[in-house]
DNA sequence: ATTATCTATAGATCTATAGATAATGC
DNA sequence: ATTATCTATAGATCTATAGATAATGC
């Protein structure tokens, strides 16, 4: 739980007697991760990639077989580095709304960082495999239902916690929380202003304020069908 | 007002008499904003395109300069029929609150109707351009400001017709109520489950709900400058 | 509009080799 | 110390395809 990525290389550890090749093999993948955003998964070359790592293009063919497994690797590695710039430090909150909005604030600021030049990774990536079928979207897509789960986890909490609501619709509210998350990187990279991570950040606080206990009676949120 | 594109073909007009190379050059136009949306504008080749619309890459020539243009003209052509698809039928609602429930609702049902295969047109291509600097991001991004501002103007008439709260923060809730347009957006490509729709939808109530004006006295949202 | 063709570049494969490490001989 | 072997890479080259142009036909 709180690992959106199920880790087998050893990026985020501390560096435990590794070869050459090994470290090399993760300056690529580190490469790959952050050009991906900018480029895309599919728009990146390996000539691109050669380039910025500073060997040849034939030199990666020693790591990937092809350009899928290449692809795979660098979704992984997006996974790991997510995990230890974002989740890791958020989980140390506790549970319920805090951690919410520790999560929250932990995804913006790896934003504003620009852990990625591109913005969040998935949201980059997702565009552009969104109508490309394969395992490298069927890997996005599992990382994408991993990051919700979490979601949905802090705010399921958060009512067991009696902090919010008990009959507020949870994937409602996961919904909305992902949509000023998404928003703020969208309009935070199309724009580079980092208004829209404050707006980001109001607007999750603007959607558990909906929910507090405290103004329960004055919900109009019900559990009514949608639509 | 109203109009996101500064129209100069008459692809949303009544036929008024287009010759044979206009009409060739609108099916193209159509064809490529479509397939952009699942390709991407700087991943779809002129091959697919050719195909698509069952000419020769030559061909394709004779009603553009280079790729460039075309993707212009295509962004130019998605605009179009964006307004006419989305913007046109929504802006007979009457103003404020009920003409921005239009606006959502008739951009919800645009995605639902597959008028793009790869949902919002904006959305699909701006994460491809949101790094790569030039007239077609220029153009993107122009097109993003009036549609934000479409959305502010019906708030603006909201507040002039005392519907929501005159201390609301305009920007604060545009971005809320874009927020859930493009993750209904976001996740119904992703998953292809119209519930995501209905979620935008309800989500748009829901930023609304918290300033109307009979609740006022118990807002939450507050004129504070944020974070 | 077509067909034929051009240049550049994509992903990919093959062969060669530099530097490090392991096995062996003295 | 020597030879063999392994690891990690580079350069040359292949095929397919991208965008683009020229010559030509209707």
């Amino acid at each position: 739980m709180g690992n959106i990525s199920s880790s087998k290389t050893s990026l985020e550890e501390h560096a435990p007697r590794r070869s050459k090749g090994q470290m090399s093999r993760e300056a690529i993948l580190l490469a790959a991760a952050k050009l991906a955003t900018i480029k895309g998964l599919v728009g990146l070359s390996l000539s691109d990639l050669a380039a910025e790592v500073g060997m040849s293009k034939s030199g990666l063919y020693a790591h990937f077989k092809d350009k899928e497994e290449l692809e795979l690797a660098t979704i992984e590695t997006a996974a790991i580095i997510f995990d230890r710039e974002v989740l890791q430090p958020a989980m140390r909150a506790p549970a319920g709304t805090e951690r919410l909005k520790a999560v929250a604030d932990s995804f913006l600021s790896h934003l504003e960082r620009k852990v990625f030049p591109g913005g969040c990774f998935f949201a980059a990536v997702s565009a552009e495999l969104d109508t490309r079928p394969g395992p490298a979207r069927d890997q996005v897509i599992k990382m994408l239902d991993n990051w919700l789960s979490l979601l949905r986890q802090c705010i399921l909490e958060a009512q067991d916690l009696g902090e919010i609501n008990p009959k507020a619709d949870i994937a409602q509210v996961v919904f909305e929380v992902e949509s000023m998350l998404l928003a703020a990187n969208f309009l935070f990279v199309m724009r580079n202003d980092s208004i829209h991570l404050a707006q980001g950040r109001r607007g999750v606080e603007n959607v558990l304020a909906q929910l507090t206990v405290s103004k329960a009676s004055k919900q109009r949120r019900s559990p009514r069908k949608t639509v």
